[in-house]
DNA sequence: AAAAAAC
């Protein structure tokens, strides 16, 4: 449990969904997931985006970020809902953007799953598919849309729907969005929602270039703050592991097959990476899919439903998986590629370790990347122990290697899934660098600049890219 | 530097 989750259970009574006043209905679905008490942000949005206010706030997916906001989305909406009474085609009532397909699809599930019982009907449109089916839906009527920005504006200039009743815009992963250059489009979209509506913006971070971006849409927004959950959460563990860049593909082969992982979520830097790491883990055995930009969006669809369903091992992504993915316990993350943000490195380990399960994050790192571990180290204000990783079939002959230290036995994760040790992983050589004690991330205070900015100063926010994003700030619509 | 996103 995070010390951000007892405080929350030391500040707030233990509430459960009903106190929020949340419409039967939305009750019984929560009861079919079997969600019973709301998560510390849950506790803190529903009642604002109740009330009807503009919310900012700060939190990743797997701290119940999702029903956080669409739950009270789907209450306040529940008039508008189609009943017998009223007519077949209603307007767009709440739009909920995001940055990747995927994202979109899954906070869709989300929505139509919390729905379920209230006659309120959602859809969701994004690019890399068929528009047919997407249009067919608008058309017939829904009343909460989830969609990429792309795609949408595609669907508006082909008059397939209408924001012009729009009176609640959500938008998830906002810092992402900037980064992807969707500031434009979303400056269109706006323009076309009414001038009075709620507005929700959810955000990793609190960039100068967000703080612009709500500055322009939110109108006195509540600020909701979960602290970073997963990065520093107790239960993922942090490994990183020395070696070769040559020895970088065998090292991940060694680490699924000498503890026999059966879902692995690999992260890759570049598209060919992940297609070639793919080829080769198969080559070896090792049931593996690619999933990234250069795919088709069936495939890309096809890749994450096989890996949720276990049929194969490892899902070999670039950053496209990075954020917000929900993959139901999944137990371990390896960076085969170091990310080239210290905030990406966040978002990936992420994936592991949510709704307060256990996870593995491990990152193979060379020579090179010295620079990005520190600044990784920086953000997570926690040093990762450097350790080697030897005794596989690497490209370097084993005898190369120096002197490796097997460790003893007992540790690793329990069949039940527990850690019993911060040891992820026992039966892999290892070789003590350094003088601290390996299995302990200690918490430490980076030598220089104030720790509460590290962020701020980090050369990431110093982009050119960034620049441009402030430009075109000052074109947005002022309130 | 790379990746993501409409056709």
């Amino acid at each position: 449990m995070s010390d951000n989750q007892k405080m929350a259970d030391k500040a707030v009574p233990v509430l459960r969904f009903e106190d929020f006043g949340l419409a039967e209905k939305i009750l019984r679905a929560l009861n079919d997931q079997g969600y019973t008490s709301p998560t510390p942000i849950q506790q803190q949005a529903i009642p604002v985006v109740l009330q009807g206010r503009d919310v900012m706030g700060a939190a990743q997916t797997g701290t119940g970020k999702t029903a956080g906001f669409s739950l009270p989305v789907i209450q306040v909406l529940l008039p508008t809902a189609n009943t017998s009474m009223s007519p077949a085609r209603h307007p767009v009532r709440a739009l909920i953007l995001t940055p990747t397909r995927e994202l979109a699809d899954q906070v869709a599930d989300n929505v139509r799953n919390y729905a379920h019982y209230t006659g309120l009907r959602s859809a969701v449109v994004f690019g890399g598919v068929d528009m047919a089916a997407q249009t067919t839906a608008l058309r017939a009527g829904v009343e909460i849309l989830i969609a990429t920005p792309g795609r949408l504006l595609d669907h508006v200039q082909q008059k397939s729907v209408n924001l012009s009743q729009t009176s609640i815009l959500i938008m998830d992963e906002a810092d992402r969005m900037l980064d992807m250059g969707f500031l434009p489009d979303l400056q269109r979209i706006i323009n076309l929602l009414p001038q009075k509506r709620q507005n929700l913006m959810f955000s990793a971070t609190f960039s100068p270039e967000i703080k612009k971006l709500a500055a322009t849409i939110l109108n006195n927004p509540v600020t909701i703050e979960v602290a970073r959950s997963n990065a520093t959460a107790d239960n993922v563990s942090q490994a990183v592991y020395q070696v070769d860049e040559a020895d970088k593909s065998g090292a991940v082969a060694h680490i699924i097959q000498s503890q026999n992982l059966k879902q692995v979520l690999v992260f890759t830097n570049t598209r060919i990476g992940a297609s070639r790491l793919t080829r080769l883990l198969e080559k070896k055995g090792i049931r593996s899919t690619a999933i990234h930009g250069d795919k088709t969006q069936p495939e890309r669809m096809a890749a994450l439903e096989a890996f949720k369903q276990g049929e194969i091992d490892a899902l070999v992504a670039t950053d496209v998986a990075a954020r917000g993915l929900d993959i139901a316990e999944l137990p371990c993350v390896i960076n085969y590629d170091l990310p080239f943000t210290a905030e990406d490195y966040v978002h990936r380990i992420g994936r592991t370790g949510r709704a307060g399960a256990s996870g593995d994050a491990i990152s193979l790192y060379s020579a090179k990347d010295e620079r990005s571990l520190a600044d990784i180290e920086k953000l997570i204000k926690r040093k990762l122990p450097r350790t080697s990783l030897t005794g596989f079939d690497g490209k370097k002959s084993f005898s190369e290697r120096s002197v490796q230290r097997q460790r003893e036995g007992g540790h690793g994760m329990t069949s039940s899934g527990k850690r019993s040790d911060r040891s992820p992983y026992k039966s892999v050589v290892l070789e003590r660098k350094g003088k601290h004690d390996p299995w302990f991330d200690k918490p430490y205070e980076p030598s220089s600049s104030s720790s509460a900015e590290v962020k701020e100063d980090s050369k990431s926010v110093e982009k050119s890219p960034k620049k441009k994003v402030a430009a075109l700030l000052g074109g947005l619509p002022k309130k």
